[in-house]
DNA sequence: TATTATAGTAACCCACAGGTAACTTGTCAA
DNA sequence: TTGACAAGTTACCTGTGGGTTACTATAATA
């Protein structure tokens, strides 16, 4: 059974992940999949040609979980916006492949400029798109009263982005980083609905 | 003029926070002593030993200038807590070592305990803790009515620190991040002053 | 003035990471 | 059956980064 491309990024992404581009070895790379470094070069390159064809994955699989914003769930009613908002934190939290992205994107984004883009995207751009749509939904269902769906949208999910960061940084406390989050959620909840 | 210990330290600090330990070189940090990496060993005995003499030194200035929470100022009116806030924001945005510990911090946090618990301090736990102090003696003083002041705290620091983050990384956007912030204090004081 | 410690230099060593070359093996199509 | 290609191996090259050594310059002190 031969080592797809897919599987040499898959371990590229994984060692990346742990050790960024400098720390990380192909021979990391290159054991993990039970072959030798110069096994590598028959698919890749170069280190830098790896790395960057892992970032293409990388941001495509984003997309494709995450970033899309073309199926929005506008929920029904508050509980029902609980529910979608800890599913989704659920998944970002535990899927293996978005945390280790998130781990790339925390410690390359000062590298290059495009680590740089996609960790803004990632870590500010696309989640507050998404919530601002929710927020406007429900506005528009007479759910929340009018305001200013953005920021709300931003007051709502940064705490999440800094408690989802202190989880990866510190994974075995993530019982009571899930208690602050819920917490977080239900005093968000207890200021906006109802009103 | 010989070269001294913390002029080392300070070097060390820029060119470490630019590019991880991994990627810094001691011949980086000699170059910019204008001295040779052989001089570096008769300071310290290896690469190691430099960085932790670092990490003690950016712990220590870390705490004299931010951790400090015995002194802290209570306003006397949310325009004062609005001045104060900014205040912090602007020394912490601006002053060239923190700003070098934060993005230390952000891209090492993952390669020991030690940067790691030090970035949970930094990032959440010591701003929390001082505006649950700001926030307690703001409800003492009835400027603000009773709260759980530690979920406050957090829910008005942690969009600050994402958008702090955010200006590291793309300083360029610095005017219109600070107006967001400004947004974002707007609005968390429409929220809860006068009620 | 001679001595000694300190901070510096140039030149070197060694381990090792990225990358290459030459050879082998397995699979599949003609 | 065989040729061709893809994917693998071992052995090697080369640059380079951390670290050492032997030597020098300077400044303070006995």
């Amino acid at each position: 059974m031969k080592t797809t491309k897919k599987d040499i990024i898959n371990a590229a992404l994984t060692v990346f992940s742990q050790k960024g581009y400098e720390g990380a070895l192909l021979r990391d790379i290159s054991d993990s999949l039970g072959i030798t470094k110069a096994a590598l070069y028959k698919h890749y390159e170069s280190k830098e040609a790896l790395w960057n064809t892992m970032i293409d994955y990388v941001e495509e699989y984003y997309n494709r979980h995450i970033g899309e914003v073309s199926n929005i769930k506008i929920p029904k009613n508050w509980e029902e916006f609980r529910e979608i908002s800890l599913r989704q934190i659920n998944f970002t939290l535990h899927d293996e492949t978005v945390k280790r992205v998130r781990r790339l994107l925390t410690i390359e984004q000062f590298r290059n400029e495009r680590m740089s883009a996609l960790a803004t995207k990632h870590f500010i751009t696309d989640i507050e798109t998404r919530f601002t749509k929710i927020f406007q939904g429900m506005t528009e269902k007479g759910i929340l009263k009018p305001t200013d769906c953005k920021i709300l949208a931003f007051q709502f999910t940064a705490p999440i982005t800094v408690l989802i960061h202190y989880c990866d940084r510190e994974p075995s406390k993530e019982s009571e980083i899930m208690d602050k989050i819920k917490e977080h959620i239900n005093q968000f909840l207890k200021e906006y609905s109802n009103r």
